[in-house]
DNA sequence: AGTGAAAGTTTAGGATC
DNA sequence: GATCCTAAACTTTCACT
């Protein structure tokens, strides 16, 4: 059920290459291509792989601007969760965060320009059970997390993933 | 150059549909097969689409926790850049947002478990030239970003991205 | 936009460990 | 249960209309 090496194998390399070609992978990993199969199924049963599909470029598309927002609400009778559920109901929200300390939820946002920026600042400010928000307006993105498994080392994953060492 | 209603109506049917077969895409917006391949290769072309790929999801493969960190850095000949290259080193961050006001950078990270937090915090803290950092532990995540057009009403699209409207 | 043949990819069957 | 080969089935690309 759980990964072992040779999954860790084919999934960093499906990332690190942004390939989602059996046979590149099977070069790249010297895994047969038919086991490659065998395992992105595999994988794709487990949850671990979601459908595939295309990435959408937000910012090629026409919305540039992330922007991120720290919601303190409420807290009584279950306005966490009304907060919650009407964040998610915002056009243009992508990601959506119940935290634990002083804010309660963040949401970022891709946005085509300031007077998107401007309407949605207004639809936080005037919902019901937030008390306050956080704007962040970003300058520009380092890094978007389209391809997370880029970011970890093979040995991170390994350590943090495999059980038994040996 | 510029998106059309048709290329919207494509992209929805992706990102909604999550699909990536031309076929499904065609039955779903009416356009003819062949233009759904020759738009595709357009979108492509524009840098709209990316990479096709995997979606990897990081919370199955054994990283649930997503965890925020607002950086403020020292403010005087290149901090800024130094603080955000090695911000980029970290193996787990798989966002960095450049940002303007109080806070500097905005990193998010998924985690393992409690002990991968603690060792990134220690990492955050310690880096030169970061005058203060504030995190944000995620209990739940509500969305994550990735199918970012889920988000939009078409409408919404219609009205940001095309000029004229006929 | 549409057609159809060529090229490429995925699935399915069966042998092996 | 995992592996891996082959061949059939399917999907995409490409040249042409």
């Amino acid at each position: 059920m759980d990964v072992d090496r040779k999954d860790l194998r084919i999934l960093k390399a499906i990332a690190d290459e942004e390939t989602r070609s059996p046979e590149r992978i099977a070069e790249l990993t010297d895994v047969p291509l038919s086991t490659v199969h065998y395992r992105i199924d595999s994988l794709r049963e487990r949850g671990i792989i979601r459908n595939d599909h295309y990435d959408i470029d937000m910012a090629a598309l026409g919305f540039p601007i992330t922007f991120i927002v720290e919601v303190i609400a409420e807290h009584g009778e279950g306005y966490r969760e009304d907060v919650g559920d009407r964040l998610l109901e915002i056009d243009g929200v992508t990601q959506v965060y119940f935290a634990a300390g002083d804010t309660d939820f963040i949401a970022i946002s891709q946005l085509s320009d300031r007077s998107m920026v401007e309407s949605l600042v207004s639809e936080f400010e005037s919902m019901d059970g937030v008390v306050r928000t956080k704007s962040t307006f970003t300058i520009s993105t380092l890094r978007d997390g389209h391809e997370p498994l880029q970011q970890y080392s093979m040995e991170t994953l390994v350590d943090e993933l495999l059980d038994q060492e040996r």
